[in-house]
DNA sequence: ACGGTACGATACGTGTCGTACCGTAAATAA
DNA sequence: TTATTTACGGTACGACACGTATCGTACCGT
């Protein structure tokens, strides 16, 4: 009890260098920027970070997973929750923000490899589904308990349904390609899925009409 | 101008064995079933149908052309387009027929195996969006062309953001695996979208309200 | 017969992953 | 100070699967 609550159990032989992650984190950014996911290698991170590549293993143990920890925090730092006031105007501007995000960097690209990855990698999904998908959808569930709390909407609505109905769709173009991530896509998008939601689940209070 | 149509020009040598297609194309479904996409092997394919890799390396470059041809016409051929009258129905009988092929028989993993594929070989991308996602698309676009026309929506109603709606939030959770493609999933996705086409885009005849 | 193409069998080169090994460096404990 | 513990760099290595190259053989049309 006398100790510092930042460390309960003292470390004993060599501390790990902070340095030396800071630099292999930094290292596989710039090159997911230069190659993109697929042509990353953990050779060329260890090079680049000035690192031993058995120092990387001893961290990760594979690359989605060092992918994973380089890619999420950055991510998720640029999804906030808008609070506009409306249902409508909540869900467009942050699909907006995922749609910038996913279209003005290479965030896009890295999302769609690390999905990919995800589909050949069990222990990867696990730590996905737990640390990403769980995490940024509780982020977003906000807008719509807020609505409910508002009495915008009824509270029956089935929240995870609208989240898989916007991201899914966004997820949709970003993956198949078939069609451009517009902002008339989005417009769209949430146009539909707020009209459906109101229709059937209306509030106890005068519903605002967007735009 | 004489020849039959059937071979405008003729072939000269030996022809391609039809019977080591069938057997390449039998093998890569068997080992689809046992091992999935990501621990299928070209090698294992060459075994199993006994035939040299040459032969396999002759006809598809790469595994995921290979799959994607012995898993396209398969699934393509068990997507129907239900024509139960209504939009409501027809769409949530077609969302049900994909839940279950995804769900009932291995396609599921393959079609997410696939979907991964993609996102690493642009060479497999083209393939896939030519000759699965626009046919696809093409397939059950025409559900929402007939509801335009029975007058049960107007034409205004972008089809393309109706078919996102919908499969992309299948495939979210196909590949996110973060909640269960329930039938309930089912109804609450095609309630809300056709209630939020119906919205928007109100039709000239009275609309069938889905029990 | 002859040229053209596919075939089987197999060896090979390539790339990347992840591990093993070894001597050294940095920290704590006695 | 000395011993112990853990991380580090450097490198070699094993494993695996991909895709290619080679070569002699089997079928096909002319």
């Amino acid at each position: 009890m006398t100790e510092p609550t930042t460390s309960v159990t003292a470390p004993r032989g060599r501390p790990r260098s902070e340095r030396s992650h800071q630099a292999i984190i930094s290292a596989t950014n710039e090159l997911l920027n230069e190659r993109g996911f697929v042509d990353l290698t953990i050779d060329e991170v260890a090079l680049r970070a000035k690192v031993s590549k058995t120092t990387i293993y001893r961290r990760w143990p594979t690359k989605g997973t060092l992918v994973f920890e380089a890619f999420s925090d950055q991510f998720l730092a640029l999804q906030p929750i808008p609070s506009a006031g409306s249902l409508h105007e909540d869900l467009l501007a942050a699909l907006r923000g995922f749609i910038k995000v996913v279209k003005g960097t290479v965030m896009g690209r890295t999302l769609a490899g690390l999905v990919a990855e995800v589909q050949r990698d069990p222990d990867l999904a696990e730590v996905w589904r737990d640390r990403f998908v769980v995490r940024v959808r509780t982020h977003h569930r906000v807008m719509i308990d807020r609505a409910i709390e508002r009495g915008e909407v009824s509270n029956d609505v089935d929240a995870e349904v609208v989240l898989d109905l916007l991201y899914g769709a966004a997820y949709h173009r970003l993956l198949q390609s078939h069609l451009p991530l517009s902002d008339g896509f989005a417009q769209t998008v949430v146009d539909t899925v707020v009209a459906g939601v109101l229709t059937n689940h209306a509030g106890t209070v005068a519903k605002s009409v967007g735009g």
